[in-house]
DNA sequence: TTAAATTCCTACTAATTTAGTAGGAATTTA
DNA sequence: TAAATTCCTACTAAATTAGTAGGAATTTAA
């Protein structure tokens, strides 16, 4: 299941990405937009701050704005930060491999097997879609 | 993330299906072979047997068993009983569809485009691999 | 220079889901 | 009749998710 901060993230970020071009938008009026909890919205912006998506403004006048060009920014880049390992299990991911406990040979492993395909034909659609392609912009 | 119940059951069913056919195994022999929780195995098999994916026998001798040919044990039925959903949002899936709350428009939605085309590719995927092609039988 | 408007930050909490556990009933075999 | 097994219901502990609370820091504008 896709989490609610991830949904929430991407419908934020496609709202700023349709914008003019760095002029900030406030959390409020994205929040009311999105139907989207206030304090909730808050935080995932601020994360999505601080992992470069995105540039704030405080006080009057502030609030959030696209940093890069929605061209630029592979939806599986945005999977990564909000959601973490785009992998259904660590011992197929890229970014975020572990070992299973219970599995004593990853190769003889069918839950492996299934899995790794999974995993490449969900990347492939995230690595090729951008912000840019889902706000029509 | 893929559950661990998803995972166990997966390899308890390819554990069977490398059995000879209808020649009953013990949830405990599987539980030792396959490091899985004898009891949590055993209602994960219970929900197998339920789901006519497997058959059972009683009392001594008794165990679970495979009822069908590998070959036409779709990957995508499996993950649907023991995972639920394939897709990652309700809104994209094909069997257990509900609407999103905060979303007054589907089509315009970019999160709904986006796992629409997850939801495609990942079923193929699912559709495509059966049993008998993750337990080499 | 002060008030208002905003983001920033830490910490807490409630609800849900996951991963089991407990214990005994029902059935089958020998 | 005893032993071995699945069947079934109900409970529980841990982890994760989805928020909430409250105030600090910063910026703008009157």
């Amino acid at each position: 299941m896709l989490s609610k901060k991830t949904k929430y993230g991407i419908k934020a970020l496609t709202y700023l990405a349709r914008q003019e071009n760095r002029i900030p938008v406030q959390i409020a009026t994205i929040s009311k937009s999105e139907n989207i909890s206030l304090k909730f919205l808050e935080s995932i912006l601020l994360t999505l701050r601080k992992n470069d998506f995105l540039g704030s403004k405080k006080g009057k006048g502030g609030g959030y704005y696209i940093l890069k060009d929605p061209k630029d920014i592979q939806m599986a880049a945005v999977m990564r930060i909000l959601e973490g390992p785009i992998s259904m299990i660590p011992c197929v991911s890229l970014n975020f491999y572990e070992k299973c406990e219970d599995c004593p040979d990853e190769n003889a492993c069918a839950v492996h097997k299934l899995m790794i395909q999974v995993r490449d034909s969900s990347l492939k659609i995230f690595k090729n879609m951008t912000l840019a392609d889902l706000c029509n912009c």
